[in-house]
DNA sequence: TATTGTTATACTCTATAACTATA
DNA sequence: TATAGTTATAGAGTATAACAATA
């Protein structure tokens, strides 16, 4: 496979990845949070909490970071801690009545805002390109774990 | 624009880029350096340098940001600061010879380790990618612009 | 022994704004 | 006045590893 072919596509990733935050993120920083923080409150959304493992896993930050991250949105009274009834190692991390206040309200003004942008592309061609990634993504997954092995 | 269309396309364009940078990045680090330094290694290699200006509109970091980043390039002895003859204010940022080095090394290395992993994807399947990606870019920073105005 | 989450370390990046020197 | 780069500040994320409690 020739880099003058997958070159460019990386060069568009990178790029329309970087134009997407850079839309989000300044939307999310008026909200008082960083992006990383909305991420977790947004994976939080509509669920009952979870533990810090499954928070990890979803939103793809180390534990070390994550204990951190969790800590300045409970500062913020956004989210809290359980203890886990199941396992007593773990801690159960849940949105606090403000931060699903702010998830109810915060959410469908951020897909609202997102939506808006999207508006000149496709059906049809979001779910062409949906797929063409999930292909892409497989092939790094794959990769990666084989390095690893 | 329905959410049920768009939010799994943002969910696979995170995931892959993010599955991208995961794989490029641990490859990254075997060479000592951060992504973001990498970042501008590869930017910089096959010219003759170039303003931080326009070294920053390159890498999307902030100038503040670069000065730093460039520091810590420098302190390794992989570039250099040279005064622009044609504005006094201006400063090119160069590899040295040790950056030229690590550059002719690692770079085509590190193309090659991309290589392996996009093998199963076909070049006609990476150039719908590309085009799809373009439009998605174009989509968001339209709308960045228009937010701004 | 393995796993969950915390703590500690040291570094790196980020946003923001004030500052200097040139233009 | 505007622009290029630096400096300063304060905060946030990162990798990594050691650790306590529990499984």
């Amino acid at each position: 496979m020739s880099p003058k072919i997958f070159l460019p596509l990386l060069r568009e990733l990178t790029a329309s990845y970087q134009a997407f935050t850079g839309y989000g993120s300044s939307h999310i920083r008026t909200m008082g949070l960083t992006p990383p923080q909305f991420d977790i409150i947004a994976t939080l959304g509509n669920t009952a909490g979870m533990s810090f493992k499954e928070l990890g896993d979803n939103t793809l930050i180390t534990k070390g970071t994550l204990t951190g991250v969790v800590d300045r949105l409970e500062l913020k009274g956004l989210v809290q801690r359980v203890s886990n009834a199941l396992d007593g190692r773990s801690q159960i991390v849940q949105l606090t009545e403000a931060g699903n206040a702010l998830f109810a309200q915060s959410f469908p003004a951020h897909l609202q805002h997102i939506a808006q942008a999207l508006a000149p592309v496709s059906a049809s061609e979001m779910q062409t390109l949906t797929e063409g990634l999930r292909t892409l993504r497989n092939a790094f997954e794959t990769a990666s774990m084989e390095d690893k092995a």
